[in-house]
DNA sequence: CTGATGTCAGATAAACTGAAATAC
DNA sequence: CGTATTTCAGTTCATCTGACATCA
């Protein structure tokens, strides 16, 4: 068997890490919005992605935090405009660019963040339930190294 | 830290399961698209899922195949009458339940699947490239055994 | 002018929901 | 009747595209 390859040794399907990938992403997404429907209050992830950056990085301009979230920008105008009108940022012109808005999250989003972080910590043990200590620990390894990769060289 | 939760001892972003899941999914998933898109023939994953179940496990019902496949059977109907106007599937009702289609794959598809294969088999080498063969033997354990449980405990 | 930004309107793919018709 | 299958119509969520006005 080429060792470059992935060859056809096992099912097209089970052993396949796209179909995999595809798999877990189905369970844990559904995990996710199970989750924030029952508890999130009308939230979602974008939202929880978006005010997640905002606490951690502090302000920032709705382009960037399109780049920190990957979230595309026409979508991240969308949710903070719906956690604007809940009172979790507050989104105003910067005086030095005008072009652009500084959104910062408010004291009443740190705290709508806080029972978010609940919410997905929940979800997170069911989702990584079947696994050991010590494979949770390779799983986020492996995970980053595969999430992290450039895809810079398509011409 | 507790050791039975993720605690919050990284970002909530980068080090979340969640998080990282749907990234590397999102990757996942738009190789695969660009692939088939490139060389597909207009076929998508779907598509592919059907023929390979159906090359592996022999012939079975629409409703059969939605389990196998993790495919909603009002999808199947849509993608077998796509496979079938290609000649890649034949679909006949069966004599002894004929309430339910028997679908067969045609020696057409088999070679469609041949070549569909080639496509996901490339883009799993692009996908897998940044880990070593040993990381990917571990990442197909882990990943077989987040996408096998059941979830069943749901009221 | 170029280029980044925010916004809107719409498209897309994958998955799901609800209901009907059929037949066991 | 109840249940499983196939089918259709429509919906949701996350993502992406294209266009446009603003303004450094």
């Amino acid at each position: 068997m080429p060792p470059h390859s992935t060859g056809r040794g096992f099912h097209r399907l089970e052993g396949r890490p796209t179909w995999l990938v595809s798999r877990v992403h189905a369970r844990s997404s559904s995990l996710l919005s199970a989750g924030f429907e029952a508890f999130g209050d009308g939230l979602r992830s974008y939202h929880y992605r978006l005010l997640a950056a905002l606490e951690e990085r502090g302000p920032a301009s709705q382009a960037e935090l399109g780049r920190m979230t990957g979230i595309d920008r026409s979508d991240v105008t969308g949710a903070l405009i719906e956690l604007e009108s809940r009172g979790s940022v507050k989104r105003a012109v910067d005086p030095d660019h005008k072009r652009r808005k500084v959104v910062t999250i408010t004291p009443e989003g740190s705290e709508r963040l806080l029972q978010l972080d609940a919410i997905v910590d929940h979800v997170q043990d069911e989702f990584l339930a079947p696994l050991t200590v010590a494979q949770r620990r390779q799983f986020v390894i492996l995970m980053s190294r595969l999430a992290d990769t450039r895809r810079s060289d398509e011409t």
